[in-house]
DNA sequence: TTGTGGAGCCGTTGATCAAATGTCAAGATC
DNA sequence: GATCTTGACATTTGATCAACGGCTCCACAA
């Protein structure tokens, strides 16, 4: 996903600055976004910041009203439901996809996100640790060979990011996630797709949970079953097609 | 999808002009995107252009080298195959959940758009024929109220804009185009998910053909088969789920 | 072939312009 | 008499502009 470390624009450190504020909710959701502010804040002038502000809108992490700026978009049980159900979708047709063309390559790729996240967690950087979990993912989608798919689905897993706060906190929860990790990359060592795609979406389904949960407990949302199509259902949907060349 | 059409920044009018520059391809793939000689061209500073290049970045439509400035992607096969792969995942996912919120409401606003597009194409106005079929899809989709899938497909079916300069000058090719939206959207009114999911197959892989067709006619890339899904492998995909509840 | 100099262009800056909101006071209404 | 409405003004803030500084690439020479 990223190449060139070479240099950093200003506006790139802007945007990583503002997402992971925003992620972290030092920004808080509805807090509007003030230029001025923030180039003060990070040292650079307003128009850097303000392009960092442009990009996270592209990702709907933001909302801008013309002419009278952009503010952090607010969290919602339908926006988080809203979000898990694309990320199901368009996560496991890249991961059924991923199991065709997996090779020890990819495997070993995904296997050092995988580890640097442990690391990073056991360092207690939640940033790294963040972003070696979204390196770990990418790298399996990265399998499918499907490059706008794959582009899809950024956006939508951006966003659900903001949902996840802390929930590498719990120690007990972390560590299913970490056994649904490596039995979804074991999977596709195995080009097993259909169970790739069975413990995605048991990731996907309890990340949900765990999210939903934080959110209700925090916002006092009514709380409320999150609907997100069954497991069986959707393996079965992948299941029927097995015979289906995907290329 | 556009609410406000109060008034039109700097930027939003460059993008726009630049959209459908690339689409028209009146600044060819490959041609850099000087910011002087476009600022100069729409009568305005370097800023909005900038951008709007960066907007058109987000879509992927223009890729932007750190310092060297940027410049329209290329089309080829390989790309033109990927998004339809995508577009094909992303559009059914979205039109199979449009057809159990369908109300008489979309299907007026599904209608508006094709009509004005006939419109617009009789009168020989590519642009707002190109708006108005964008319409159209879009407001099948949204019936689906799926925000986040809905924003997924976007710059999938951007990028696939490139690849459809002029089909709309074959007329009898056009008059097909045409039987498949309207037979897409009485599916959707008749809450048919299966047949409107047929039927937007064979739109997409239709559309796809024909673009595969210029593209090896203009560029002289080597023929082959595009590969994407079969129109029955789709449908058994969905067929089979038949039962779940999508909510 | 390799190193150096110059031209071109992007990224950033600080300043300017314009829109939108909030404030405050005067007047109207109940 | 109190409260609400209305209008103008001041302030805040985003959008745009023009200019600076530095990086990249290309041509030319050793």
């Amino acid at each position: 996903m990223l190449t060139k470390a070479q240099i950093e624009s200003a506006s790139d450190v802007a945007a990583r600055s503002l997402f992971d504020a925003i992620v972290d909710q030092r920004i808080p959701p509805g807090a509007p976004l003030r230029l001025k502010e923030l180039s003060e804040q990070l040292g650079m002038s307003m128009m850097p910041v303000r392009e960092a502000i442009r990009r996270l809108a592209a990702l709907d992490l933001v909302e801008i009203e013309p002419r009278r700026g952009a503010r952090v978009r607010e969290l919602s049980l339908a926006d988080l439901e809203d979000t898990y159900f694309a990320r199901l979708h368009l996560e496991n047709i890249a991961v059924w996809e991923a199991a065709q063309n997996f090779t020890a390559e990819h495997g070993a790729q995904a296997a050092a996100a995988l580890a640097e996240r442990e690391a990073a967690q056991e360092a207690g950087d939640r940033v790294a640790a963040r972003d070696a979990h979204e390196r770990f993912h990418f790298a399996i989608y990265e399998a499918s060979q499907r490059t706008w798919l794959i582009r899809s689905i950024l956006p939508a897993w951006r966003n659900s990011e903001r949902y996840r706060i802390d929930a590498m906190r719990h120690l007990e929860t972390q560590a299913s996630r970490d056994h649904e990790h490596t039995q979804i990359l074991s999977a596709l060592m195995r080009h097993d797709g259909l169970e790739a795609v069975r413990w995605m979406t048991n990731h996907l389904t309890s990340s949900v949970r765990l999210s939903a949960q934080r959110l209700i407990r925090e916002t006092g949302e009514t709380e409320r079953d999150i609907a997100l199509p069954k497991v069986a259902e959707v393996v079965a949907r992948f299941d029927i097609s097995a015979g289906i060349p995907a290329t």
